[in-house]
DNA sequence: TATTTTACCTAACAGTGTTAGCAAAGGTAG
DNA sequence: CTACCTTTGCTAACACTGTTAGGTAAAATA
């Protein structure tokens, strides 16, 4: 009875293409121009079969920014396994922050740009955790190490990340000079005082 | 000939009226849920007089961001008065910031939450200089009574201006639990770090 | 009083997300 | 092979959205 297999699987190639033809509309006129009739005329489906796959536009959004989270996961996990040290570890994972919010522009968007996330999303994206302990372990390391060993980790994380959005975010809004580089500078300087801070 | 006069004022009025009634409307409902009728509604107007007044939504939303620029300056003014020295004019000024952000949360979020805003947008809220001088005045001080005179202040500025955005936006995504007070720890951390940086 | 200006509204256009209801095709059982 | 049922996908509609063209009635001017 494979007949029920075939047909599973021509729902998930649907569900699939939904997917493709909503990232190439976002990457081409921006996440805000996302229409579901374009989405129904790319993949050449009637609008109501879109429905059968995701309960709505938002759902749509919200698998395309857990897309993203797993992007950006899979650059800080390649950076990190790059070098030993926990600084040079967080120090690797803050260039490669950077490096994937300007090369994937459109995905920082969709992940951060649609207004300030409500917590229920937030809680939505179960690639949060990982994010979360993929950074949280070189800092514990760092603290376990370091002469203040009762520091909060999670706070450390929170002021990295912080950090991190807000240099992009900021830059991103930008002020038509090209700002990249002059940035990664300022980059340079906070990761320095965050992992110093740390140990003293 | 004070009937030009009278229909000038009454003119200005509706405008006013229209800005209320959009406020109003954001804080309710959010930015996200404001609509042209419903401030047609609102100000008992017909939906085309609003068009009379602004060229399109966005500029309306333009000016409330506008405005919260102001009140944001305002408070930014009122923290600095209150102290002397650089050091504490800045640390007072990202107290400011912070309290402005949480307190008006409706206004950052317009100011900051219509996505990644582009650079024509940007570059059309004078407000934004108003608010770079304000801050950039006591860090050229610092620097210059600093160890490291040829430090770039507006290289500062992005810092200080990244740092405080990325903190409250993170945090404003939130997780559910109240970590308002838990961040202010960090960014007492924070504004210590930039500090002393600059002077040593 | 006649004319022109202005203020304002109705109605429409083109688009949005979402859903109810139907027709046809596909698979199942007698 | 036929009758039935389920699934699949469609058309068409509802209730909105921003925006604008065109007309009407009131107000100001000559």
């Amino acid at each position: 009875m494979g007949i029920a297999e075939r047909k599973k699987r021509h729902k998930e190639e649907v569900r699939a293409s939904i997917l493709e033809a909503a990232w190439h509309l976002v990457v081409q006129d921006g996440w805000q121009a996302l229409s579901i009739r374009k989405i129904a005329e790319a993949i050449e489906y009637s609008v109501p079969v879109i429905y059968d796959h995701f309960a709505n536009k938002e759902a749509i959004l919200l698998e395309l920014t857990k897309q993203g989270f797993q992007k950006l996961n899979q650059g800080l996990i390649k950076a990190k396994n790059k070098v030993e040290t926990p600084e040079a570890q967080i120090e690797a994972m803050a260039y490669a922050y950077w490096k994937f919010a300007f090369d994937n522009a459109a995905y920082y968007q969709v992940m951060y740009g649609l207004g300030i996330p409500s917590c229920e999303t937030v809680n939505q994206i179960s690639e949060l955790s990982t994010f979360s302990d993929l950074i949280l372990q070189p800092i514990k390391e760092l603290i376990a190490a370091g002469k203040h060993p009762d520091t909060d980790p999670f706070l450390k994380l929170h002021t990295f990340w912080s950090m991190l959005h807000g240099l992009i975010s900021i830059n991103m809004m930008g002020t038509g000079e090209n700002k990249r580089e002059l940035n990664q500078l300022v980059l340079q300087d906070f990761i320095r005082g965050f992992v110093s801070g740390m140990k003293a």
